[in-house]
RNA sequence: UGGGGUGUAGCCAAGCGGUAAGGCACGGGACUUUGACUCCCGCAUUCGCAGGUUCAAAUCCUGCCAUCCCAGCCA
């Protein structure tokens, strides 16, 4: 597979931060004549979800863009966090966006020993000092948004001892939490992160990747600058919170002796109404167990949305559609959904499938005949391939494709109308059977073979088209239909429990729908067009030849709205 | 009298002193062997508000208002 071919969506991308990076490089630029470098720094402590997507996307599609290149990096500093387990997961579902960083997959914890060094460069140039103050102390003397901090008792210790007591704390003869190495640079600064910051603390912590080796850890904005600059990354991009951090980040690339000067540039996360985004919140609905683990298709993870049926290039083509600015904004949900039609709307085979099904009877169609019509899979598309599918007397049809006393501008199935069956023929709805509780479990008609296929009479106009399949050759599966996993657009928002938020409907299982025999064998990596309801995949976990499960990865649109 | 951001339609978003792109959503119509798709048409006399500069302001200046982020030895 190559990634390109895969999601390459022929959006015209543009936006302010590749206005400045390509200013940055450009003549006369900050970074003039430097390959734009970027990377996507994850935390492995839990599955990306869109949001992330997002990131990957400005990432990985900014060094696409300008002929650069694109690391990927596990930003593992804090070991009582982050796990092994995730950084495979963390891979596949970018390599499954369509991105590859070839042989630059790093750790942060690849740099431990340059970080401890630069470190300790700082304490000889005296901007920085092992501080004894306790987790307590340092946050009373921090001040508060509105008034300065106070200095530490510790920050004009000698560098000598500084450099002997961070020695010691490397060589673990501490506890943890009993000393921290600070940077020292403005206790009174209105930026709280300039506030003489921690940048190293002791964690007594088998980390996954460095074991035993440390017992010290570099905090984020020491080691993220430090571990950019090292892989020659030129722009570190990143979220909107991490603003006030940027004159620490250059606090850092100016008082280390670095190779580059990389330029960090913000912009605002990706935020969709109807769910819920924060890792946190997320997890606590995997583990309450109010949805089937991290791939569960209601949740906007993406191995959740991969199960659900979207694809990468819809996700991409959402991402590149919606911009990049530092508005902090909710997009609809909406417009993802229509991303994704637009593209399984291309490409998805069609097929025909029945969820709610009740008879259907052509009573002067022979009894002992079938017929095999051969279908296109994409309807006017030679080059798609074609499918096979039977006719015979009984069939199955959607419980609301008949009406016997119809509404205004109903135009399927009632008494006396004339109706497609998709691909087959015209028939003439004749009445029904119903039982003792007067529920309909049968539909009468008559065919007419001169319209075999389809085609209707010269002159002879028919509105409704209807899908159905033959009884004998159907194949029972379960389809699983998805909506909205709140009831409310911003649960983040709400003051209420998000437990009331949920909504109820947001799955509804069907036992005993029908699909065309041939998706038994067929597992097409886009899923299918059930014709008239929606875009479905096979169920990722549950779906084998033996049990059919389909999940719907969205509706069609439909305009009819019954009066 | 803390610091840093952001305000253009219901939702995203272009615009960078010359008279408000585009997409989603929505409404109307055409077409249709999917009430889908596709195609037309409509949808901000106005850019958070108020002043000012200018022949000309969403764009420049001043003030105000709203809203988001920051006080982890998390990232």
């Amino acid at each position: 597979m190559t990634p390109k071919e895969e999601t390459y969506t022929g959006n015209e991308v543009s936006h302010f931060i590749l206005d400045e990076v390509e200013k940055d490089v450009g003549p006369g630029g900050r970074l003039e004549g430097l390959p734009v470098h970027t990377r996507f720094p994850p935390e492995p402590n839990g599955y990306l979800h869109i949001g992330h997507a997002k990131a990957i996307i400005i990432d990985f599609g900014t060094a696409e863009l300008f002929g650069g290149l694109c690391n990927l990096r596990m930003d593992d500093t804090n070991p009582v966090k982050e796990d092994e387990a995730y950084v495979k997961a963390i891979q596949d579902d970018i390599h499954w966006l369509g991105y590859d960083w070839d042989d630059r997959f790093y750790h942060a914890s690849d740099y431990f020993e340059q970080i401890y060094n630069y470190a300790r460069e700082l304490i000889e140039k005296d901007l920085a000092f092992v501080c004894e103050q306790t987790p307590e102390e340092v946050r009373e003397s921090r001040g508060t948004l509105t008034s300065p901090g106070t200095e530490s008792p510790w920050r004009y210790r000698p560098r000598q001892e500084s450099l002997d007591l961070f020695g010691r704390m490397r060589a673990g003869e501490f506890p943890d939490g009993r000393y921290t190495l600070r940077a020292k640079i403005d206790m009174s600064s209105g930026n709280m992160n300039l506030r003489d910051p921690v940048i190293y603390r002791i964690q007594h912590a088998r980390h996954h990747q460095t074991g035993d080796e440390w017992c010290i850890y570099p905090m984020y904005d020491f080691a993220h600058p430090i571990s950019d600059s090292l892989e020659h990354i030129t722009h570190s991009l990143c979220s909107l919170e991490f603003e006030d951090h940027r004159p620490l980040f250059d606090w850092v690339i100016n008082n280390c002796s670095l190779p580059v000067k990389t330029r960090q540039i913000e912009f605002a996360r990706l935020d969709i109404n109807y769910t819920v985004m924060s890792k946190r919140k997320l997890r606590t609905l995997v583990e309450e167990g109010l949805v089937d683990g991290w791939d569960d298709p209601r949740l906007p993870t993406l191995c959740g949305l991969r199960r659900r049926g979207y694809t990468p290039r819809a996700i991409r083509d959402f991402n590149e559609r919606n911009g990049v600015s530092k508005v902090p904004s909710m997009v609809d949900i909406r417009f993802l959904e229509h991303c994704l039609r637009e593209d399984l709307n291309k490409r998805a085979p069609r097929a025909m499938a029945v969820l709610d099904p009740v008879k259907l009877t052509i009573t002067n169609y022979p009894e002992d005949r079938q017929e095999t019509f051969t279908v296109e899979n994409l309807p006017g598309d030679s080059s798609s391939g074609t499918h096979d599918i039977t006719f015979s007397r009984h069939l199955l049809i959607e419980r609301d494709d008949f009406e016997e006393d119809p509404p205004k501008k109903y135009y399927r199935l009632f008494p006396g109308n004339l109706v497609r069956l998709r691909g087959a023929y015209i028939v003439r709805c004749t009445g029904c059977v119903k039982d003792s509780q007067g529920k309909v479990i049968e539909v009468l008609a008559e065919y007419d073979p001169e319209t075999r296929g389809g085609t209707a009479a010269a002159g002879q106009k028919v509105r409704g088209t209807i899908h159905w399949l033959d009884e004998s050759t159907a194949v029972q599966a379960e389809v699983r239909l998805y909506d909205h996993l709140f009831t409310v657009e911003a649960p983040d928002d709400d003051e209420r429990d998000y437990h009331e938020l949920l909504n109820p409907e947001s799955l509804t299982v069907i036992q005993n729908a029908r699909v065309e025999p041939w998706l038994k064998e067929d597992r097409s990596y886009l899923g299918y067009q059930f014709m008239r309801l929606g875009y479905f995949i096979h169920d990722n976990r549950d779906s084998t030849e033996d049990k059919l499960v389909f999940n719907r990865s969205v509706q069609l649109k439909d305009s009819y709205r019954p009066t």
